[in-house]
DNA sequence: ATAATTAATATGTATGTACATTACTACAAT
DNA sequence: ATTGTAGTAATGTACATACATATTAATTAT
């Protein structure tokens, strides 16, 4: 673990004060409600001024892992630990680290014509092929999510990649493709007969519905995704301040 | 509209630069990729100093409203305009936005035992008995949501306030509560038959149900929510950033 | 024409300093 | 015992300043 700082390093300094703070965020005493060293003290002891250190703390002030409160001092907040990042993994570390094994159903990739609310998404003419991803995916006795991902042609994706390892890993690894933002829009829906029967529900029951916009570092769009997720089986969650 | 400081509010001048910034970004010609005034000249012109004004951007820049970049400028977000502060809009204003007028069906009050979830997440003995609140709310025409709401003794809520009025706005006015964190999780579910009779909708029909976590500025529990959504009523939408 | 170099301009990083505000603590006066 | 008051320790606000770095634009050399 690192607890100190490097002033030689090209890493600015505030971001090196940044993972201090993160380490120390996970240090039990600190989640238990300990107050973290002051600003003034901590500055001098890490050696960087205190506008820097506040730099780094402000930050997370912001990601709402800590609360300021002035004289009472700078404390972990409640129930922290890595919320915020949670969003951000992918549909399989999630389910491992919930422990579910999941299978594969259907995989079926295919390049089809955007219709006019996606060609307007991605910004292309709607003569220009897209790539399509279909999957039901779930636990090896029930599959409980049927996925449809479009992806921008910009990405360069052939079709024939193996789609059964982490997406998201892939295309920063193999395309350079970082996915930044992410806009989504959740509903319930009573399920249509085709989508019932990929979940093995009733026609007209409930499904979770969830659509995605997914932007990269730049603000484009690179995937539009399509997201129908069996009753119950499926719990969002968001925290959101002010 | 603001668009200069003032140096003898008690208002600090990075909140008073946050504000002017937020007016610029709603500006039309902000909003479709103008880049802004750059820092120094801005901070000049306002008469403040630069790291002040760097305050109050980088503040936006988290919220992923303004985009910065070297050596082009500062720009407006695509897409961006107010998705964050739109969770923090009270049901009647975001109907009103929408320009859906909206009816109360039912509304009951009453005061109960909480189970152990509730006064687990109260920190309250479960003795103590809390305040409940039910509600039956759509369109004059139409209902689409009923929702339950507990709140924590530690307010003094008496049962008899004039609960028509915005909720939060009493709070914070009345009660001098201030509401700043929420979590929240959004699932899919059938009706029961009691929901599904006040929603008018078929028992076993879909429904979004959203569960709310409400605590205030020192991360104290406030409001247990429970709403359950007539489907496609209710889309609810997320940004998030990594 | 093209490529390499340089200059200009915006944000990015970092420091030192000063005083304000808030809220807790301790002590004194009632 | 309660209320008031002063001290103090933390964050909050604000400034002036300096140099670094990335990116575009202009210039120069090939």
């Amino acid at each position: 673990m690192k607890y100190s700082i490097d002033h030689k390093s090209p890493i600015p300094l505030h971001a090196q004060a940044e993972t201090i703070l993160r380490n120390l965020i996970a240090d039990e005493e600190y989640q238990n409600g300990k107050v973290l060293p002051n600003e003034v003290d901590l500055a001098n002891k890490l050696a960087i001024s205190r506008t820097t250190l506040r730099q780094a703390i402000n930050k997370l002030v912001f990601e709402g892992l800590l609360i300021r409160k002035k004289r009472t001092g700078t404390k972990v907040a409640q129930g922290a630990v890595s919320s915020k990042s949670n969003n951000w993994l992918s549909f399989s570390q999630e389910m491992k680290l919930r422990g579910i094994p999941i299978k594969n159903f259907e995989l079926h990739v295919s390049w089809v014509f955007p219709d006019e609310a996606l060609a307007n998404f991605f910004e292309i003419k709607p003569d220009r092929k897209v790539l399509k991803m279909e999957r039901v995916r779930g636990r090896p006795d029930e599959p409980f999510v049927y996925f449809i991902s479009y992806f921008h042609p910009r990405i360069g994706l052939t079709g024939d990649e193996d789609f059964k390892r982490p997406l998201y890993e892939m295309l920063e690894n193999e395309y350079s493709i970082i996915a930044t933002l992410s806009k989504e829009e959740i509903s319930a829906h009573a399920a249509d007969t085709s989508t019932a029967n990929k979940l093995r529900i009733q026609t007209g029951g409930p499904v979770l519905f969830r659509k995605r916009f997914v932007f990269d570092q730049g603000e484009r769009p690179i995937e539009y995704n399509l997201g129908y997720y069996k009753a119950d089986s499926f719990v969002y969650t968001v925290e959101s301040r002010r």
